[in-house]
DNA sequence: TGTTAAAATACAAACGTTTGCAAAAGATCT
DNA sequence: AGATCTTTTGCAAACGTTTGTATTTTAACA
């Protein structure tokens, strides 16, 4: 390996002046940097980051937190998609990501704690929010400086990204109230995700508008996977007065869902219409194609990037947060129950 | 930041006493040890990874390199499966996972290159393998340990982990002629990746095999998602004397396909039989679902992940590679045609 | 040709570890 | 009690940078 000595050495200088030149500090004169950029590329020169990490305090890394094992999680979209926004501008801003993982919740609490304690990172993303989450209460103790996807439920004062669920569910629901159905199911997620339960008051704000009394026995809730919405659909459809439309929220228990009701018979959406949440790119390709709330994933993995590297630069120094706009994306899978009857 | 120097004075040791009881030495007394540890206790002392990677010259970190933009890939369930391979490997290996991202292929580039030079990870894996591949020409030139998902075309020694995708695409061919199918057509991904190449070389030897001749006409390739298989299966359906069976190198290709041909009114598998590649998640919500070659990429992750591992430890001095099996998982969308005739 | 100010560079300490070697302490033997 | 060996601990250099301060060089002026 090549260091700033051997560089300062060759040129001819002392390493201190090196290391200006890499900074392109003024106090250098242009004849000397010349000299020196040209020792640099001779010997062909890269910095060390660690040793400059080590200094300099500051790693220039972020580490992202994923729900339990990384395991569930990639099979859901949406993740992967957050990422790629995490991802762009931890680029931009010349940040690398860490990836956090763990095979049980301690694991994953463990894996943390080391790379954050270490130091390996400047700041955290965390990628979910969930109800009384120890690591969401680690993150304020450690007073790392970090950002969450998901509004946090303990007050605190939290830099995070969100949609407005709520409002987004009530709008899904009222979409589906508008096309006349007045029997509304909801197959929902795990409830101590704070995105299902935000969708669960949207959706029951909708209803209570629309003075439609709400009815525990076609709502659900399962995991987020396809399995949970096969079960849902197949509860959903056995009860005595099953509904004419379902909110289902996230398209891959939509997925399961469809499936159920082919499986029963039941054909989507002439007679049960389907709305979810997350518009993944399968949604278009789904029998009938999905109508989908997208929730732009990619902004709220950018978004959330920009609110912890402005963090840890000290650019704010208050916690802020950031909406990012939901919108229904029209297909096939809803159908207007005035016009049938 | 708590020190090893402040352990050091309040255990009233050296510091190097207390270097030695965090890496359990055995010239270390127990008494000394658990004086130490008391210390480090009640100052809630952890290590640096920074300083530790410095002087150690390690930094018990790999770097990920996925295609292109980290933009694509995340669309495609073979990715972050692999990386959830990976991301295992690692954590019980107790190392740590970078993404190295871009939004170019320069771009891409330039991120390995300075994290590579920068010295923030011991190894890389590069999860793919194409034709003339720069970033490939650039990891054996720098000579840092690495592995890759795919097999290598220049002959050099690398290590890899693949699967025998020429076999696995001759078995899925083979498995379409033993249904009774001769027209047989391939929607194919992007020919200049290997796995394309590879899984076309199967698909001709089984026709070949079979006496069946190969026809240009009934053969494509597109890019690894939706809209090039329905494209693909267009042209297909359009084509003077159609296929009766196709085999898509991707389950994402092929539910581009699927949605083509319930566009164009062909019944699957009646009229049109189809086996694809990856078996993802939803292959099984595929209507009808999606009967497909499992490729096990958790696995193809893992594996990469030890090989470079073991490749840092020095555990390996030759470079080696690993083959994972594949298996077809039969589903509902391909159909005898025996039975209809 | 000194004197002084400005510009350019060098010195050395620091970041938090690890580790070879030296030193001190304790044990064993005669 | 001294010599010798073993066990235990400490010292100091090293890893590759950055940066405050000191020093040298150059330029400008009288």
């Amino acid at each position: 390996m090549v260091t700033i000595k051997e560089v300062a050495e060759r040129a001819g200088v002392s390493p201190s002046t090196v290391s200006r030149v890499i900074s392109d500090s003024p106090r250098i004169s242009d004849e000397t940097k010349q000299k020196v950029r040209r020792a640099m590329e001779e010997l062909g020169y890269h910095p060390n980051a660690i040793a400059r990490s080590l200094v300099n305090r500051a790693t220039n890394t972020i580490g992202i937190v994923m729900p339990r094992s990384a395991e569930d999680v990639f099979l859901n979209p949406f993740f992967p998609e957050a990422l790629r926004g995490i991802a762009k501008c931890t680029h931009d801003e010349g940040f690398c990501v860490l990836l956090t993982t763990g095979n049980s919740d301690d694991e994953q609490i463990e894996s943390l704690l080391s790379v954050v304690r270490g130091g390996r990172v400047d700041g955290v993303i965390l990628m979910y929010s969930k109800l009384d989450d120890p690591i969401l209460e680690m993150l304020t103790e450690m007073n790392i400086p970090f950002s969450m996807i998901g509004r946090p439920t303990i007050s605190e004062d939290i830099n995070f990204v969100d949609n407005d669920n709520v409002n987004a569910a009530y709008e899904a629901a009222n979409y589906l109230i508008s096309m006349g159905h007045r029997r509304i199911g909801l197959i929902n997620g795990s409830l101590n995700l704070v995105v299902s339960i935000d969708r669960y008051e949207g959706y029951k704000r909708a209803l209570a508008k629309n003075k439609i009394e709400l009815d525990e026995s076609i709502i659900m809730s399962s995991e987020f996977v396809q399995e949970g919405g096969y079960e849902s659909m197949k509860k959903m459809l056995s009860v005595e007065n099953p509904p004419s439309a379902v909110l289902v929220t996230d398209d891959l228990i939509a997925f399961g869902a469809i499936r159920a009701a082919r499986d029963m018979k039941v054909k989507i959406p002439d007679e049960m219409s389907i709305i979810s949440f997350n518009n993944i790119p399968l949604a278009d390709f789904a029998t009938p194609p999905l109508t989908s709330v997208d929730i732009n994933a990619y902004s709220l993995g950018y978004k959330a990037a920009k609110l912890v590297i402005d963090d840890i630069k000290g650019k704010k120094h208050k916690p802020s947060c950031y909406i990012v706009e939901t919108r229904i994306v029209f297909r096939d899978s809803v159908i207007s129950k005035n016009n049938i009857s």
